[in-house]
DNA sequence: CCTACTTGTTTTTTT
DNA sequence: AACAAGTAGG
């Protein structure tokens, strides 16, 4: 069963009960340690359903369940693994398997059971993604007449995120500040609280609070709890938060079968609360525990090792990484002159790999913040080459999707008022700022949520003409809505988009790309028919149910907490034959045999906007992080020159490469072919070289595999939505999405000319 | 009193 | 670019 594991992994995965800690350090086969040591636990008697494991993310969660069902040969749960929007994991139907979730989804979980022992929550209540909290934030604000340049929405919300995450209540925040500026804050935090309350929702922090204080506040809720799961364990430990430590220590407190795995080097979310000292604590709290440190490495080259020991040895931890791994090339670094010839250089390499028979897959280019994203895209789409961004803007964030849920959600919940506002006149229905203030006074004043202000037939005193129309319609509509609560969830999001006149709207509001923006919402009814398959098929399956877990919710509800939780889980399926691009952060956990990480620049890679607390020291390692997850080839590239807005600033390297010299690093720093090496020789020449030369710009040519010859017209947006239109030879006029169409530049008589 | 248009601001990382 | 706030026009 376990062949194959050295000693100290042996060592872990045969270690069941008792508090034990796992040091391991990248690509040590940590995962395979986790899984092997629960199909271990499984095989010496212990019930699957009794292990309780919680990762970072729900990538790892789906992984690691995926790893475990294979060691253990009980079937996949459903056909529908592929695409993605479940994994198996999700329904809460694992009775008779281990339980793994991200903290935020079991907590999440935990609380719609128990919420009506939290005073004014029940278990309807919503959750809040980082857009209804701006928005709520910035209500607040408004109340509270605080100005939006002196607190800027964004930074009022990390704040109180951060108070949330060192668990200080809006009191004690208030108390404890220093300047006029904090003691805002503070009252902003409090209200913001007060009105998150009223609306019977919970932001991502206050799922962990409010299990805090759910376990602690209700001691029969967590000695169940604590009988059912009698064996926890605890993944990326270094990445904790205070809450997350308190309901992974009290969960267990009982019996001690404790094991949190994690890597003091890896710690990069600081800045979110989280503290590797929860390794220190945790030797405290539980002083039998075992350690076990995993030291080699089986993933990468010694080469890309050397460079990784370099970032770690100085500051922060002192394991030393080695492997026995065969030698691999050197490590390279090169410098280029802008973002455009940086994104060439990448699509060179990709190129070159996949024509070695490298799978796309297994290529990943990474940076420090998304919005490096961009340039690097448009190349790839212009070489045709396969790649998916894993994050970034996530399709429930996007402004259609948002407000159709958000009619759901104001159908679904009377309290739910962010997302009443969000479609109070949206569609414009004749509700101005005036009518809006009128209503939400009037709700305020008889002391109702608006949305329990709107369901009164006297809602619309005091206000008259085209404005009582419009309240008088979205009351219907939300009505014909709340009809159809119990029925098909599919058919639910149609009646939405339908009865708000949604696509009328859109094609009105933007005439550009309203197409894209109702393939959208298709996408949505796609996924919710998906959902309500699968937990029709859920359903169906003959298990015994656990006293414990009687998910009964409707489906509704599983739907929009799926979307807010879950959002991010691409499938397998998406990520095939595609190379990725990512945040380090986002990269955290994974391999790949080729590794780029573009943007090695100071104020990027030592960000200039570190966290004061944590600093420079948590950049370099994030930098560790992204090198430890090359297997056999890694990159690092940096340009002289990069566009910010609407300027060229010039960049320099980062200080990190400094403190590589002497490795056997390959630096390369002769730049692109017109051998300019300093940005201030940069000229007008390569300039203008940068800018176009993809054949595709008004007035050029193009050959389409099934239209013929044609010409370019205009030329609309970039990456993936980089559209054209074209007049073709025949006289016809065509749009096309240059990622999609056939397209061939060609020159204006016949030639045919190949990008780069 | 509402809507459409113009202007200024905005980007660190994520559940 | 995408989004909020501010302004002119209906």
């Amino acid at each position: 069963m376990s062949e194959g594991l050295n000693k100290a992994q042996q060592e872990a995965v045969s270690h069941h009960a008792g508090p034990l800690v796992v040091i391991a350090g990248p690509g040590s086969g940590k995962t395979r340690v986790m899984t092997q040591r629960i199909a271990d636990m499984v095989h010496s008697g212990i019930a699957p359903g009794s292990i309780l494991a919680i990762t970072f993310t729900n990538k790892a969660a789906e992984e690691m369940l995926r790893r475990t069902m294979q060691l253990l040969s009980i079937p996949e749960l459903d056909s529908f693994h592929g695409n993605g929007f479940f994994g198996s994991a999700a329904l809460g139907l694992e009775e008779d398997r281990p339980v793994l979730r991200t903290f935020h989804s079991f907590c999440a979980r935990l609380l719609r059971r128990h919420a009506h022992r939290l005073e004014p929550y029940t278990s309807q209540f919503s959750i809040y993604d980082s857009v209804d909290q701006k928005q709520l934030v910035t209500e607040v604000m408004k109340q509270l007449q605080l100005d939006r340049t002196a607190f800027p929405p964004r930074a009022s919300m990390s704040t109180i995120s951060q108070w949330k995450n060192q668990m200080v209540s809006p009191e004690i925040a208030i108390d404890q500040a220093a300047t006029f500026r904090d003691r805002e804050l503070g009252k902003l935090y409090g209200r913001y609280q007060e009105l998150l309350e009223e609306r019977d929702a919970a932001d991502f922090d206050d799922l962990l609070l409010l299990v805090v204080r759910l376990l602690t506040e209700h001691p029969d809720v967590l000695e169940r709890l604590q009988e059912r799961f009698q064996y926890v364990m605890i993944d990326e430990f270094q990445d904790t938060n205070r809450p997350q430590y308190l309901i992974a220590k009290l969960l267990s407190q009982s019996h001690s079968n404790i094991c949190v795995t994690g890597d003091p080097d890896q710690s990069i979310y600081s800045w979110r609360g989280a503290s590797p000292d929860n390794f220190n604590r945790f030797r405290e709290d539980f002083p039998q525990h075992q350690v076990v440190t995993l030291e080699q490495n089986y993933r990468s080259t010694p080469q890309i090792l050397e460079v990784a020991s370099r970032l770690a040895g100085s500051e922060f931890g002192h394991r030393e990484l080695f492997t026995e791994n065969a030698d691999g090339n050197a490590v390279r670094v090169q410098q280029l002159h802008d973002e455009r010839t940086e994104s060439r250089r990448v699509c060179d390499h990709v190129e070159s790999w996949l024509s070695e028979g490298v799978s796309s897959d297994q290529i990943a280019v990474l940076y420090r913040v998304n919005s490096l994203s961009r340039a690097i895209e448009e190349e790839f789409v212009r070489r045709r080459l396969q790649y998916a961004v894993v994050g970034g803007m996530s399709f429930y964030e996007r402004k259609e999707i948002k407000d159709i849920l958000g009619y759901l959600r104001a159908a679904r919940s009377s309290r739910d008022d962010v997302a009443l506002q969000r479609i109070f006149n949206t569609p414009a229905r004749g509700i101005g700022k005036v009518s809006l203030e009128r209503f939400q006074d009037a709700a305020i004043s008889n002391g109702r949520t608006m949305g329990e202000h709107l369901r009164r037939s006297d809602c619309t005193e005091g206000i008259k003409g085209k404005a009582k129309k419009g309240i008088d319609h979205l009351r219907e509509v939300l009505e014909k809505l709340e009809d159809r609560l119990s029925g098909g969830l599919a058919d639910l999001v149609e009646q939405a988009i339908e009865a708000s006149g949604y696509i009328s709207h859109l094609e009105r509001s933007e005439p550009e790309n309203w197409q894209e923006r109702e393939q959208n919402l298709q996408e949505l009814v796609a996924a919710a028919a998906e959902t309500e398959e699968i937990l029709d098929l859920a359903r169906q399956q003959p298990l015994q149910r656990h006293e414990d877990n009687e998910d009964d919710f409707d489906p509704l509800t599983i739907f929009l907490e799926r979307i807010a939780l879950v959002a991010d889980a691409d499938s397998q399926e998406e990520l095939k034959e595609k190379v990725s691009l990512m945040t380090l952060h986002a990269a955290k956990g994974l391999e790949f045999e080729k590794v780029i990480i573009i943007g090695v620049e100071e104020t990027l890679i030592p960000h200039s906007r570190h966290g004061e607390v944590e600093g420079i020291d948590e950049e370099k390692r994030l930098l560790y992080v992204g090198v430890t997850r090359a297997m056999e080839e890694l990159v690092l590239t940096h340009s002289s020159w990069r566009r910010r807005f609407q300027e060229r600033e010039p960049r320099l390297p980062s200080s990190f490469l400094s403190e590589l010299e002497g490795t056997s690093i390959e630096f390369d720093r002769s730049p692109s072919r017109s051998g300019h090496t300093s940005p201030t020789v940069w000229d007008e020449e390569s300039a203008h070289d940068s800018e176009e030369d993809d054949g595709l710009h008004p007035g050029a040519w193009v050959q389409h595999e099934l239209l013929g010859r044609g010409r370019v017209n205009t030329v609309q947006g970039y990456g993936s939505s980089r559209r054209i239109t074209v007049r073709f030879e025949n006289g016809e006029e065509r749009q096309l999405v240059v990622a999609y169409a056939p397209l061939t530049p060609i020159s204006p008589p016949d030639e045919e000319w190949e990008a780069c």
